[in-house]
DNA sequence: TAGATTGTTAATCGATTAACAATC
DNA sequence: TAGATTGTTAATCGATTAACAATC
């Protein structure tokens, strides 16, 4: 572990795929990696791997790299995936379902202790699915922090709302709509609309390419 | 509609928040929207909305704005949304059903035709999961372009690598893996471990704010 | 020692923001 | 006309990349 700095949001984003990587290394594998060959295995720029490590460890030495137990251990850590945070969804649909009986969140830390939805049920992954009213006890309850909305877009604003109002900082929205929320409050939006957009144009410049 | 112009990623990537805004708009508001107006209920930069509108749409006037039917369909336009792209799921667990069995997709002009898994079975969707023997002939029947991979890390790049072989173009992955592919092969991560580190590391931040 | 790899300091690049002129 | 809003040109900011010195 490594004296804490200030860290960018693009940084940030890249810890995560560096992780994975590592982490589905096969057990035989070499001890030591350089970020020289995590740049390359990763199809990116070897001085931003190396960067972006530096700010995360200090266990890198020259000729040889970084010994990946400790990495790994160092780039958890930094993400707080050592710590488990417990979060609660609010909509049991198909994709709440999904999310709810997802097992590799524990992975990063996450757990997901409670679902809740209009129409409460049990859930086959074995947890409960709450009515809508016993959340806010719930939530103050067991403290949680983060929320997961998978509900409709339209009533998505309502959701975050009634989160916040139950003490939650941090939200991973999954419906399509742009949620407002106070300056403190995390709102994180699972993208698909962006993906698909990306995905999109590059079809569309793949049919028609350009003519000069 | 304007001329085509290059645009960037990140531009790119902001276009689908102004659609889903306009959309969700009620029938009753104003013919008219502001650029400022948009910026306003997004939370964002008055002259970054300008400038991106005036990418994909010739449609502003000095005093009034854009027309929101006229705007909404340029962005479409733009982004391909207006004819539809067939694609295919290999996976079907879980998440691979849960979007099989989205409907909200047409309106991205993305049409999930058919979803492929070593156990084949019919969804609730009614859409039919084939065994994966049938998907090359069904991809280059159809000349399917797009594919969305839900299947565990460990088998993920292989299926990647059956989808290239079958003729596919663009990849939307939510398998928690990099991916390897030539460079005219667009590889999308769906990356819940990334919004994940972000959520992180805000709750990180609120536990224990600066001291100084 | 030589060379691979590290971390750091400086240069470049691209994207955002600010200032301004144009227009209905 | 006056003012809101547009599009554009210039300045700032931040992130990436390149060059280099340090080290095992």
């Amino acid at each position: 572990m490594v004296e804490r700095k200030e860290i960018s949001r693009s940084v940030l984003k890249r810890l995560p795929g560096y992780l994975a990587y590592l982490k589905n290394l096969p057990e035989d594998a070499p001890a030591h990696i350089s970020a020289t060959a995590l740049a390359t295995a990763l199809g990116m720029g070897e001085v931003q791997v190396r960067k972006d490590l530096a700010l995360v460890s200090d266990g890198g030495r020259p000729k040889i790299g970084y010994l990946r137990t400790a990495l790994v251990e160092d780039i958890e850590q930094f993400l707080g995936y050592d710590n488990t945070t417990d979060a609660i969804i609010v909509g049991a649909g198909k994709l709440g379902c999904a999310l709810l009986g997802y097992e590799g969140f524990a992975e990063y830390g996450l757990n997901i202790v409670a679902a809740f939805d209009r129409t409460p049920h049990e859930d086959p992954s074995g947890k409960q699915v709450y009515p809508m009213e016993k959340m806010q006890s719930f939530c103050k309850r067991n403290k949680i922090l983060m929320g997961i909305i998978t509900v409709p877009a339209s009533v998505a604003q309502n959701v975050a709302d009634m989160m916040i109002e139950c003490g939650i900082k941090a939200i991973w929205n999954f419906a399509p709509v742009h949620l407002d929320a106070p300056d403190n409050i995390l709102i994180q939006n699972q993208n698909m609309a962006t993906n698909l957009a990306v995905l999109s144009m590059h079809l569309q410049a793949q049919m028609k390419p350009k003519k000069d």
